[in-house]
DNA sequence: GTAACAATCTTTACAGTGTAAAGATTTGCG
DNA sequence: CGCAAATCTTTACACTGTAAAGATTGTTAC
């Protein structure tokens, strides 16, 4: 039998991800800072050696949210950066991130700006790119709705209007 | 000296209104059950007899303060429903209103469907006041974000930024 | 190596929170 | 009047964030 050692010698990082695992389980209001570190078996003082209060942990837990999100924006897109296809994959990454993380909806305006900057290789042609976005962002903001389940496949729904406002313009 | 009466009487009118008061002086964070029934002079458990919950009293708070801003919007329209420059006061009813009271920026979703549906008094011209609304928008979020404060009239600001907008389309 | 120090973790403590349950007081109605 | 319903107080409990002091380990200087 090993002894679980004093020092955790990961605790922080692993704070910031059992963080939000149980915001995602829990939602927010009965995520607490005490039922994290008991997540990572770790007294509930113990995150007061890594952070000053919750808020500089949920703080942290937001940061390296939008780190992966943006990774999975830029994965989504590998290798075709100015094709057509691009910013309808762009859109598809956008809604699924926020499927898996419903509770991440606060951060949805950071990533707003991140998802803007990303797909604009070329200026002009604005006008099509915020329709587009309208329509992400009405379609993440549905399908993320607590109480709200789709059974169906979204990303049929989504390529379908996509192309129609294609056919507006 | 009178003694004071075992019932209130306004119990639950009293709480709603300190409610507003409060979340008002210390914003979400610090707003309590227990804060409001202290401040109405009544102990801790008392709004359990009006309320099944703080959910509950949060939700007729909400009620409460759309009922006073829908107040606002008719009053600032008062006799001129139908010209030009009621939308203009619309926009500084709607933004006045979130000046005094900035923590019901939470109630803003619901206020917008209002704004939208006071101001349009015939149908079309929707593009004119879909641009409007998003001004009037953007200058209340500006304007009521803490640690923000504008010192110069931001009516004036308003109004020349509306002019402008009309001169466009 | 060892002594001193810094980092990390546990224990203890406290004030504040929401809310359930039981008892007190008043109001209203038969 | 008498009894029931409404309203309020008291008490209690589990949970929260966080401050403070002590325990354990890792690191560094000598």
């Amino acid at each position: 039998m090993k002894e679980k050692p004093y020092h955790h010698g990961n605790l922080r990082n692993e704070l910031i991800e059992a963080g939000i695992e149980l915001i995602n389980e829990v939602g927010l209001r009965d995520f607490s800072l005490r039922k994290v570190a008991t997540k990572c078996n770790v007294s509930h003082a113990a995150p007061y050696s890594h952070f000053k209060n919750i808020d500089e942990l949920v703080g942290a837990m937001g940061e390296h949210v939008t780190e992966r999100f943006m990774d999975k924006l830029r994965a989504s897109i590998r290798g075709r950066e100015d094709s057509r296809e691009a910013v309808s994959l762009l859109g598809q990454a956008y809604i699924e991130f926020f499927m898996e993380h419903p509770a991440f909806a606060l951060f949805r305006k950071t990533a707003y700006r991140m998802f803007r900057r990303m797909g604009q290789p070329e200026s002009g042609d604005s006008q099509r790119l915020i329709a587009l976005w309208s329509m992400v962002h009405g379609i993440a903001s549905l399908l993320t709705n607590p109480g709200v389940r789709y059974s169906g496949d979204w990303r049929e729904v989504f390529i379908k209007r996509l192309e129609a406002k294609e056919r507006e313009v």
